[in-house]
DNA sequence: TCGTGTCTTTACCAAATGGTAAAAAAGTGA
DNA sequence: TCACTTTTTTACCATTTGGTAAAGACACGA
């Protein structure tokens, strides 16, 4: 009687496909395969990346379902027909923003050197996730939004992509560990505790703006407080 | 042209009191004050916290917008209108469980003693947000998402119950410092650092349980990690 | 300048959703 | 059992919203 929602709005009517990904080809002399989709235009890369910028914006604050296409298109300054002709639905365009955000958001870890010296590089780490916090709030927020519905559309991203790296990195601070170079403790709740701290100040900066209303000692201080923190932790 | 969104859906028609909180009354011999609404009915108040229950479910896994009345009917094994008997509209239902869970989330702060010892007390505290975090899942959820949608509804109750508790809490911890029984560091970002590390279990648990699918290993590794984390810093 | 393909707008639609009116059903005290 | 109140159901409604069709505007190479 009372059926669950169906959670994408009013149903579509038909695959939609062959908006911009699948198109027809006009041959270019300078394309080596004739059967690829052409290089999107400059109009193109505009409008989308507008949307894409517009749809950050607003998922990021309101939540995937909290948000709809009207509003995209007006941050964006387009009409909804418009920018569903340049993506294939809502959805596509969510999925689109969380994959390209991915790669950003897991740099930081990537980049963290098996080589170099276990204390600088942690800490390091800390600090960069800190400032991306700081400096891409609505990244952090757009992630913390589909993570906390229990990551729907990214589920199997986090398996294929972040488990990975996930484990390498585990490992590689648990050799850091032996070498004695750094204090014992569990490197996935190392990890999560340092995620956790310092998304803290994108995701709740709702509550820290209230609780700490000077801007300084909320974002200088923060960086203060995990550099002792984690220190104190990681000292052998 | 393309406007925003009416974030409430429909427009309600006409101010929709007289539903559940204000009737006509027939005086009782036993009520000192005939003027007062009557007491809840037995089945009142089992229909209400049904509705409530079932609310907190479905609002903290899909966040307020993402949640349908009926929805939230469904799991509670009533019909929409008849929820809506009980509550006067679905922004009713999220406002009150927000401020009935409110207290349950600060009870812990409250019960940190200024007169204990200030190590044990924390200590404490941390634990007991965790193990709030790992058997309230739920709730702390339901609060992350009002949050990090910029705590649309809670914004008052932040500025009116959590800020002069924290202030006074930070007060508490400033003075434990001087005492010289804890290492100094920024109590309000100690506070913080304590939330994000607990209720990042329960509010990131996709993701935790992802990268640390050891049931085990996620909980009392947890426990462990934090009194160590924690234990370091506070260490005099 | 003409024609072809790209982009944008106008005018829609169907489903979902919050909510309501009113009558039926179930309790309840006397 | 009767009168009265409380609770539940049935049948709706108005908006919102994701999405579409189709025509018009635009760009640009030949």
């Amino acid at each position: 009687m009372y059926g669950l929602p169906n959670h994408e709005g009013p149903a579509l009517k038909r695959s939609n496909l062959g908006h911009y990904k699948v198109r027809s080809v006009t041959p270019r002399v300078i394309d080596s395969d004739p059967n690829l989709p052409k290089a999107p235009s400059r109009i193109q890369q505009r409008n989308r990346s507008r949307i894409l910028e517009a749809a950050l914006e607003v998922f990021s604050s309101h939540g995937y379902r909290g948000s709809t296409l009207d509003q995209i298109a007006t941050e964006a300054g387009l009409s909804k027909p418009n920018i569903l002709y340049y993506f294939a639905g809502k959805e596509d365009i969510h999925v689109t923003l969380l994959s390209q955000l991915m790669s950003t958001w897991l740099d930081p870890l990537k980049e963290m050197d098996p080589n170099g010296e276990p204390i600088e590089e942690l800490l390091a780490y800390v600090h960069r996730k800190l400032d991306m916090a700081i400096e891409l709030p609505r990244e952090s927020r757009l992630f913390a939004n589909e993570i906390l519905q229990g990551a729907p559309r990214m589920g199997p991203h986090l398996v294929a992509d972040l488990k990975p790296l996930f484990d390498d990195r585990t490992a590689v601070i648990l050799r850091w560990m032996d070498t004695g170079k750094i204090a014992r403790s569990d490197p996935a709740h190392l990890l999560f505790s340092i995620w956790a701290t310092t998304q803290h100040y994108a995701d709740f900066a709702a509550q820290t703006e209230v609780l700490l209303p000077d801007t300084e000692r909320r974002h200088s201080g923060a960086r203060d407080f995990l550099t002792q923190l984690f220190t104190k932790l990681l000292a052998p």
